[in-house]
DNA sequence: ACTAACTTGGAATGACCGTTTCAAGATAGC
DNA sequence: GCTATCTTGAAACGGTCATTCCAAGTTAGT
């Protein structure tokens, strides 16, 4: 009976993570998101409602798209150590380089930006964070089994503290910061987990 | 000859200071600012120029009032890692309790922006980052010489890797992170640091 | 072909944005 | 008191914001 939508909702959604990730919400206007997908306000309104429920479908599809692929793939890496400096690499990688550089990461904008005061989107910024954080613990629990950790070292807390290196390196790399000094940090933070034996 | 200002342009700015602390830079409309300050729109351009302008002016005096002294008392302190635990407790009580909670950091805010294109942001952002890595740079080497080092533990990569932490610390924190929680991250992350020897 | 259900194009909405303009007011030296 | 010089108040500027509305177009079942 109704009319078929004459578009993709999902591919549209890819373009408008990009635009979010790249300006910012506030840098981001709904003129911006029609000019750029190509569909008409009509649509976009029925589809996915006002611009705080679109930025909202954004975020929850970046955290899917990228934040979660990752995460998993460093939970269930065995490696121990080598499976967190691999994740950091990729990380690294995605934030200096390439067509991403300089973006940052969508969660992490989030936090300072005035729609962090929407309930949904401080839930997701919570979970994205329990996420990544329990994805570090797993990697250093099997860095822990190996013996690749120092004496004394909880890997729950230290978990945190990767976590919160990882949203720094997030943040500096907006600004512009130099993958090398990153690696060579993020090199350093490992390092002082890691067992002596441990070259 | 002339008239005289009506006003304290540094209270002000104290003012401004607070609002683009709080809500953003985009969440901060001139109408705001006049509000909150009670004078005219042709003084506040008079004085401070464009929005611009005056975001610029504010993150300057913010970096001076806030950063500036706490990165100076901890190059300064001269107990080594006794005054890097403190100075990321006073950084965690700021931002936790009283009048800023959930305000994260001005600077750490200015990161994710769009206003972080403005040449003079980002020069401002880059200093601060400098000033903060050496601050903590100092206080490590006095921690070196007093053999509260780990053995291996170059005090110049230890320092960046707490800065991306306080980075950290403060992004979380604007999004609401638990006060008791930080201080255990930052205390493992030190203990990392730590030789053996210290408790 | 007809119709019910939905989508689409495009204009229009009112509110707010940062900024400018200008007349009126205030001050300090003459 | 006069004048040059600045400040102040208030209105107005064009532009952009998110959002709404409605007529026209499209589809699927009858």
């Amino acid at each position: 009976m109704p009319d078929i939508k004459h578009f993709d909702p999902d591919a549209v959604l890819e373009t408008v993570v990009r635009l979010f990730w790249r300006q910012g919400v506030a840098g981001t206007g709904i003129q911006d998101v029609v000019t750029a997908t190509g569909l008409n306000r009509s649509s976009l309104y029925a589809t996915f409602g006002g611009k705080q429920d679109l930025y909202g479908a954004a975020l929850r599809r970046y955290i899917d798209q990228w934040s979660r692929p990752a995460f998993r793939s460093l939970a269930q890496d065995q490696r121990g150590l080598r499976a967190v400096a691999e994740f950091f690499d990729g990380l690294i990688a995605v934030r200096c380089a390439g067509e991403h550089a300089r973006w940052g990461c969508l969660v992490v904008n989030a936090h300072t930006g005035a729609e962090n005061g929407d309930p949904e989107v401080r839930d997701l910024l919570e979970q994205h964070h329990r996420e990544l954080r329990d994805a570090l613990h797993a990697a250093l629990v099997a860095a822990e089994a190996q013996g690749q950790l120092a004496s004394g070292t909880d890997p729950g807390a230290a978990a945190e503290v990767l976590a919160l290196l990882a949203y720094g390196v997030n943040l500096r790399s907006r600004a512009g910061a130099d993958a090398k000094a990153l690696h060579a940090t993020v090199a350093t933070a490992l390092q002082s987990l890691a067992s002596p034996t441990v070259a």
